[in-house]
DNA sequence: ACATCCTTGATGTTGGGCATCAAAGCAGCT
DNA sequence: AGCTGCTTTGATGCCCAACATCAAGGATGT
């Protein structure tokens, strides 16, 4: 790997001279600059942004954790944060915790370690305040940690009564809804809050069942979906996601009920599965993208040093298909 | 952020010393290590991992090239990648070019600045070879660049036989194919011809689509379907991929045909929308997991100057499900 | 007294940025 | 011709944070 002394010896010239041509910095004539550039294209030079990084005190370099990409929303979440990313020159180091409150302190840990300019968390566990240094650029997704760090978040409550009364202005007048389990400080499980709400507003008694941790993590939720079509005999059902929403078409058809008549289904999210099931799923989008999007930009804004607000909450839209 | 100094200074030892107890190098005395222990504790201090990147001319990270992580096969590849290389001690540095040439060779070139030990390329666009320095630890997934670089990728040919052997097995006679655009060398082209392959080996005359460039990166596939299953009377269709097998089955119940009775589908990936559909997905199983694992063991391997064989093909599986 | 081990530190790398000082070339003006 | 000031390049040295090499003093043993 070529540094910049070979780039200077190449060319007849001096480290200062070639480094000024590198930065743009001070006079250069138009003679030398050639010499440098044909220089460092012959030898495939490029400079060594770790040495960069080092002296500038910054590496342009994100961290993203988060638990899983393997998830739809996950995906298209870190696709969005990828790219507003690296359209303002950053690039990405990405962690995966995979919900393992432990490995989330080390990536943490990791991840300063590493000098990143600032770290994006989208996850579901641990207590991390104790292991962020102080002041340094950070912002959540769909999580509170406490006041004073800034979160980016998709109004679920708003979210979950459009689902709600949605099933309910079509007739719905036994409700169930299925969540995700509830111990987390997550904005999602304010969905849960709207759907009760929504439901007693409407004189409704609401039908929550909380699926384990475990099946939550294998998006494994037919124990569930099948209890309550069984136990209890609603006609409306609101899912805590689109994956349970989609379940939810398959038990029905085993169970030979037919949707939209007998039962509506809505999910949250609108991944594309949600457009990819027989029926096609009405849902509550997400603005996945603008998450991203603005998730990045507090980053940026705080190392702009710019005050950046301390809650980010975008609007939800009901996208109605053939499950109502 | 304290710096190796803050400690040295604050434990009254030198800079060397505190070093040594870091690295667990040369003589040190209990006394001693405590106190760089405590003061370290004391400052909240972390090595700084550029400056060590810097000087031990290894970084540690691995950069990761693909064209999107929102199809759910590179989302689970990502995070077999990501699982085996924190596992083994390295970071991920991710890039998502979308299928756009150039700023897959940006990306490669950034890369090489950040000095990142090695490249995972999963990617369909471009001719990379000379941007890339010679010897540079390297793999491609599902693709090949030339002869001397290594790839990993599942055994394509062997999964369109089966699929296809599959329906003719299963007594379909008018067999049809949808496949992605055919410009680039991936390995996945290798389906289409296992499809024709085995049709003619059997007697068949196979029927060939093959989607646009454009409605490949869009997901949309519907118009290829209907296209198919109007033109010709097929009885049993292979499909390039899950998500135009979900399709698939959206234009059959729109076209009033029934599956399976009427229509066989198999699809490929196996992803888990293949098991979310109503019917479930025939499909076959790429080992997707094995093959992050294995993209990553090459890159170790050469890493630890092993050598590395250019081909690693990983076996297939036939999934069968209610749509055949 | 001398060898050997233990323990610590001073100094110099790693690749590149930048600031300071120095020096030369060249043009314009008196 | 001499002076001023702009342009262009280079040498030197310090910075970033960590680590390696060598050097040296102290303790211990024979």
């Amino acid at each position: 790997m070529p540094n910049i002394k070979d780039v200077a010896r190449k060319s007849g010239l001096s480290v200062t001279t070639v480094s000024r041509v590198l930065n743009n910095r001070g006079y250069i004539s138009e003679k030398t600059r050639k010499a440098v550039y044909s220089a460092m294209a012959e030898l495939h030079y490029q400079p060594n942004e770790l040495a960069r990084s080092l002296f500038r005190q910054h590496s342009n370099i994100l961290g993203v954790i988060m638990p899983s990409v393997e998830h739809p929303f996950f995906g298209k979440l870190l696709q969005s944060i990828e790219k507003h990313a690296s359209a303002a020159g950053f690039k990405i180091m990405l962690c995966l915790s995979r919900q393992d409150a432990a490995k989330e302190i080390e990536y943490l840990q990791m991840l300063q370690g590493n000098k990143v300019d600032g770290i994006i968390l989208s996850s579901r566990s641990a207590d991390i305040q104790s292991h962020l240094n102080h002041k340094f650029p950070f912002v959540t997704i769909d999580r509170i940690l406490n006041q004073s760090i800034p979160y980016v978040s998709s109004d679920n409550y708003r979210g979950g009564c459009l689902a709600t009364q949605h099933l309910i202005d079509l007739g719905c007048r036994r409700l169930g809804h299925i969540t995700g389990p509830q111990k987390l400080q997550l904005q999602a499980n304010r969905r849960d809050e709207a759907f009760i709400d929504t439901c007693r507003q409407n004189g409704i008694e609401p039908i929550v069942y909380s699926s384990s941790e475990e099946n939550f993590s294998n998006l494994d939720y037919y124990q569930d979906i099948e209890a309550m079509l069984t136990e209890h005999r609603v006609d409306g059902v609101f899912l805590g996601n689109d994956i349970m929403a989609a379940q939810t078409l398959q038990v029905a058809q085993k169970l030979k009920i037919s949707i939209p008549e007998q039962l509506k289904i809505v999910g949250f999210d609108d991944i594309p599965l949600a457009s990819l099931t027989t029926p096609t799923l009405t849902t509550i989008r997400q603005p996945i993208d603008e998450i991203g999007k603005y998730a990045v930009e507090v980053i940026l804004n705080q190392l702009g040093g710019v005050v950046v607000p301390t809650q980010t909450i975008l609007p939800v839209t009901l996208v109605k298909r053939q499950s109502t």
